[in-house]
RNA sequence: CGGAGUGUAGCUCAGCCCGGUAGAGCACUGCGUUCGGGACGCAGGGGUCGCAGGUUCAAAUCCUGUCACUCCGACCA
């Protein structure tokens, strides 16, 4: 490709509301524009990179037996009103009529659609397992889209869902997806982690997200250091504490705290560290009893956790009214002394349990407790783990301690298990000629959502730094004087006509612009390997080439061109 | 959904407080000089100041409404 006939638009200063880097570098150089709120163009660059990002997912899917097709995005209301979604799914389901009054959904992934597929294709064990995928736009009305293609709400997504007969069938695709992941973005160049990670109501270890590391990831991992163990924050277990609670020493004490409604404030105030304060976070199930959540101040509500407790799921926080009314006083001066455990559920986080002497609210609004004791002070409540992990806890595998880093969400792999299948009827004939309901999977890959993981995790002060695999040109020619002098044409069409003769994908920068504009393009636009052909050089023969990452460029004899570059594009 | 803020040229922004008929840098067009890390000179083109009302002799500027976008919060006890 020629500069002169393809189409870059780099800019020199990014574009004011973008906030991290990838989504800077992407608008600064061209490969997408904004049209709306989290909605973008893919321009001529940026679709290069994205098609060799779809390149590599195709090729290892379809190598792993998963066969493509393409559903469509616009898909009528009645399949997700037969699988429940129509109803659960909140405003993020882009919902509309057509002309004649009838409700259509813009997909915002294809259960429904591949399940309904599945059943009135396949009736027996003998067509079992399958795997369909497909590379498509899927759309999701994000409550606050932000971070460029990271969170937009149009984004491209392979996604692709398996059928089994039984369950082990799954759990052996479920394995070789997790394989075909890791081979994925291994290939792509990324920094990745595969994680552990909820499983919602299905349960089950079923789940596994793939994580780029990057600080500007929206998830939190934990991790440790010394073993293999990895999990989304949403799902590590906080382990209840080893040591013992210690006897009480303390006395019970009422302390007037006006004002003092935030933990850190009461805390000071009362000159005891954070974790020896309990905070207490006043919920409403949907049965409507109050419950209260005990958790060290230091520590922070895992709602997720929370939700899974027999009873919780679906609560809510409690208003403000609400908590006046049952116990008497406002939030910031509650506890669990003094409640009247026939209507009010209390339930401590593991770690509280292992408290004695601890200060929390007194049910007087302006006032907190001292010395408080479980047993002494009010009944033991009950035992769950509620709490989001820190730095520091132990391992949940008993192999160390666990570190915190941030993940990018690139890839996701489920066992959804019978869910679909059951609510849309999606069955087949056992070999006792018996109906079953199929065993699913679905596997999920952010094909757009990568393109901004790479530059978020490969960046320098000059622009982006593509891994080699997704660049959206190997090679960059920069010939200095092309238009005025003829050697250095010649020099430069005969290398470009040489690589692209043996499969190169190299661009050859013809504008009439000054040499430092064509560097600084190319360096911002990250392509991985250029050559300068200049008057200078080819005095004595030589050409030059830097390497994107490289601090000096170095010079090769211009007649040993073509291996000098083989043996830099083979160590990508 | 709550809070805050911003809409002026393709991009980054000034002008608004204190009303007087729109600017800078980059980008773009032409000519010339330049040509190994985002050149320089001269001459140009481009904006109904988000939109709609209102106040005023006069509105980018003041007032009201509206739309769009951005940020923060939604772990608060």
């Amino acid at each position: 490709m020629h500069s002169s006939k393809f189409f870059l638009s780099t800019l020199k200063e990014a574009p004011a509301d973008a906030e991290i880097a990838s989504q800077q570098l992407m608008l600064r150089a061209g490969l997408i524009k904004r049209v709306a709120a989290g909605v973008y163009t893919w321009m001529p660059l940026g679709l290069r990179v994205l098609k060799k990002v779809e390149a590599i997912v195709r090729e290892e899917m379809d190598r792993a037996g998963a066969l493509e097709l393409l559903m469509p995005a616009v898909q009528p209301a009645e399949l997700w009103q037969e699988s429940g979604r129509w109803e659960k799914y909140g405003p993020e389901l882009l919902r509309f009529k057509d002309r004649h009054q009838r409700d259509f959904v813009i997909g915002p992934t294809h259960e429904e659609v591949i399940t309904d597929v599945v059943r009135r294709e396949i009736r027996s064990y003998r067509q079992l397992p399958v795997h369909f995928y497909q590379i498509q736009s899927k759309f999701r009305d994000e409550i606050r889209p932000r971070f460029g293609v990271m969170r937009g709400r149009e984004f491209i997504m392979k996604d692709g869902y398996s059928f089994h007969a039984g369950f082990h069938d799954l759990e052996r695709e479920y394995g070789k997806m997790h394989e075909t992941y890791s081979h994925i973005f291994t290939r792509l160049g990324l920094a990745f982690r595969a994680v552990a990670a909820d499983t919602g109501s299905i349960g089950g270890a079923g789940s596994h997200e793939f994580h780029v590391i990057a600080e500007t990831g929206e998830d939190d991992i934990a991790y440790c250091p010394d073993s293999d163990y990895a999990a989304n924050v949403e799902l590590a277990e906080a382990l209840a504490p080893a040591t013992p609670r210690p006897a009480p020493a303390a006395s019970l004490e009422k302390v007037a705290t006006p004002g003092k409604n935030a933990c850190a404030d009461a805390a000071d105030f009362l000159g005891i560290p954070l974790a020896r304060l309990v905070k207490t976070i006043a919920i409403m199930p949907e049965d409507g009893a109050l419950t209260l959540l005990l958790l060290r101040a230091d520590h922070t509500l895992n709602e997720i956790k929370a939700g899974k407790i027999a009873g919780l799921a679906g609560f809510r926080f409690a208003s403000e009214a609400e908590i006046e009314a049952r116990l008497g006083a406002l939030p910031g001066s509650i506890g669990p002394v003094g409640v009247d455990r026939q209507k009010v559920r209390v339930i401590a986080d593991r770690s509280v349990s292992a408290l004695s002497d601890f200060a929390c609210g007194a049910n007087t609004t302006g006032f907190h407790l001292t010395g408080v004791n479980f047993g002494r002070d009010c009944p033991e409540p009950e035992l769950a783990d509620l709490r989001n992990v820190v730095p520091g806890d132990p391992s949940p595998d008993g192999k160390g301690r666990l570190a915190l880093c941030r993940g990018i969400e690139v890839g996701h792999i489920f066992q959804l298990r019978t869910t679909y299948a059951q609510a849309l009827g999606c069955c087949y004939l056992d070999e006792s000629g018996q109906n079953q309901v199929m065993e699913m999977g679905c596997y999920g890959i952010g094909i757009s959502r990568i393109v901004g993981a790479a530059i978020e995790q490969g960046h320098d002060e000059k622009g982006i730094v593509f891994p080699a695999a997704i660049a959206p040109f190997q090679v960059a020619i920069v010939p200095l004087g092309y238009h005025r002098n003829e050697k250095v044409k010649a020099e430069a069409e005969h290398l470009y006509d040489e690589l692209r003769a043996v499969g190169v994908d190299v661009l050859l920068d013809d504008r009439d612009l000054r040499p430092g504009s064509m560097f600084a393009d190319m360096d911002l636009i990250g392509i991985p390997h250029r050559i300068v052909v200049g008057e200078r050089g080819l005095r004595d023969g030589t050409l030059e080439y830097k390497g994107r990452r490289d601090a000096e460029a170095l010079t090769f004899p211009a007649t040993e061109a073509r291996q000098f570059l083989a043996a830099r594009l083979r160590q990508d």
